[in-house]
DNA sequence: TTGTACGCGTTATCAA
DNA sequence: TTGATAACGCGTACAA
């Protein structure tokens, strides 16, 4: 087991010192044609590579962007993070992730965790309890520290730096839209408690495009789930609470959903109450996941183009990392808005 | 906004040395009551952390698994990364993702970037281009260099690493064995071209449930489907060859698929065929993910338990990683095979 | 053309 | 009780 070989020994080896072959590798003129095929021969013998970790503290970058999510086994952010990682790597980048799991602690942790010097700058998008709890000193910290953040999705107005979100209200008004343009009369949605900013926004959006078209929205056909992380016993319960939307609201026959579990499981009670899809009730969802482009029958879906999303987080945040040293174009914050768009499937008219 | 404060700037600020100031904080009893007080006062003040890289350079170490896998968006492997994650942070290390996209171009270069000092070892899966090539010279160099690989559901005997593994053959047979008990009598197998090693494993499971029962394998039964990475065409050519399939036998009573995507795809074609599910074709599949749970009906599978992979794989990598220094009980490397259980769902009787 | 010295931030060893 | 020095691996300004 041979280690990784350093400049240090091959300069021993060759007997020069370790600037010569440093400079050798960096086929610097300085040094004659002769040395410098010497060194670079040797060190391709023995499969040289500069250490990362030793350029990383010479340079104090490390090239590398901290990722924080709530959770990956989830279709958005794991295609947000496609996005990160493609644009990353080709801009010479790695990127390391840490999950919040939705909790404020873990975040705070893993946050700590990375900006001891691990990265540069971190991507992230906001935990629940985060948001519930609205303390976000740990992002004005890091912030302060000249680690730059970018927040996607799940952000908050009071922390300065570059943002990409999606245009929840549009999205949700072209998503109700196309309902009310089906026909439908009596639209519920079902949606999250307020604290998670892209729910809210999203109901927002349900409630606009109602106005727009002159139908007076009903409180009761407005649910709004407590999503902590979804276990089997949550399921039940957000099955429970949707059969009693429709029992009690049988005028019901369309249905925004926020996200893909909720319009499946909608789906799925409307069925058992002896619903057809879409001819009695039709369904729009938001998130274009595999659910919805698999199941049956595939839903009308908003695609939030969760890679773009990531893409341009990651420019984004390059873009800065790579500006700080020369200009001092700081404190100009960008928000960028993703233009969503209506896949339209077979749980629509 | 104030850099980072390094044990050098505390040192002069409080005209100390940097050693002092070091064994200050580390609570040396070398160092006076006193001077500790104030050097601890202060470096909380402001918020003093150790520089992550530089003691990553000292102690030749990162603390840092770098996972390389095919793809993220797909529920097994970020379940995977779930597990190897919750087991990292709770031993003190971090994950930094690599995606090879299914490419051995991609697998290779994405290695070279983290093997260059960045992380400690590596957990990963291997590409599909790569196993079909056959080319493993990359995972055999990083190993001679003396970084520890641990390998999880794709796998290549001939590398000596730490392996884990799903019993394919086994949970493939249960998967048989539960539509052969459920009264199927011609049951079809829907799987991966061989060069995938778990697709091999699941046909070979397949074949000796059959055998088992002493039903003869019909090769006209086995579908082989050549799977890239799944564009919309891919999908299209997907239920075309499973539309034949059905068509050119009529008697087919049950679906083995080797994943979900072609588990539901099956369902589809078989329902716009006019099969009813499961009364006239039952269905099984591997991988229980969020299509098996949520589509309607839901889906029998085979759970992997993606979680269980990732946090054996890195306890098998630490454990390593912290053994190394001490004792040299290496070249004696563990495959670690997790039990897959079936989850009846509605998909079979 | 080559080599020396320094610094990135930290800790460990040894000297004062 | 404190401090100077070396080392981790690299690149570079400057000296030879």
């Amino acid at each position: 087991m041979k280690r990784k070989v350093t400049l240090k020994q091959i300069a021993k080896e060759l007997d020069v010192s370790i600037s010569t072959v440093s400079k050798a590798l960096r086929n610097s003129i300085e040094i004659s044609e002769d040395t410098r095929q010497k060194v670079q021969a040797f060190a391709k013998l023995y499969n040289y590579r500069p250490n990362n970790i030793a350029l990383s503290l010479k340079n104090r970058k490390t090239k590398t962007i901290g990722i924080i999510i709530p959770e990956i086994v989830h279709y958005f952010f794991s295609k947000v993070i496609t996005g990160i990682e493609l644009v990353a790597n080709k801009r010479g980048y790695n990127v390391i992730v840490g999950l919040s799991n939705e909790s404020f602690d873990k975040e705070v942790i893993n946050m700590q965790m990375l900006a001891n010097g691990s990265i540069d700058g971190f991507i992230l998008s906001i935990a629940k309890e985060t948001l519930q709890q609205q303390d976000y000193h740990h992002f004005i910290e890091t912030i302060n520290q000249g680690m730059p953040i970018v927040m996607f999705d799940r952000v908050v107005n009071e922390i300065p730096c570059d943002k990409v979100i999606v245009d929840d209200v549009k999205g949700a008004k072209k998503a109700v839209g196309k309902l009310i343009s089906g026909g439908c009369k009596h639209i519920a949605i079902i949606t999250t408690k307020d604290y998670v900013s892209v729910g809210k926004l999203r109901t927002q959006g349900y409630l606009e495009a109602l106005e727009d078209h002159k139908i007076n929205p009903k409180a009761s056909l407005i649910l709004k789930i407590e999503d902590k992380l979804l276990s089997d016993d949550h399921l039940d319960k957000l099955e429970n609470e949707i059969e009693q939307l429709f029992k009690s609201n049988t005028a019901i026959d369309g249905v925004f959903a926020v996200n893909e579990l909720y319009a499946v499981t909608a789906i799925k009670v409307a069925r058992k109450l002896g619903l057809e899809i879409p001819k009695s009730l039709q369904v729009v969802s938001f998130t274009d996941g595999v659910l919805s482009k698999h199941s049956t029958p595939s839903l009308t879906t908003v695609s939030q183009h969760g890679q773009e999303i990531g893409e341009k987080s990651a420019n984004l945040l390059i873009n800065r990392l790579e500006l700080d040293e020369n200009d001092e174009d700081e404190e100009i914050f960008e928000t960028v808005v993703i233009e969503t768009n209506l896949i339209e499937r077979e749980s629509t008219k």
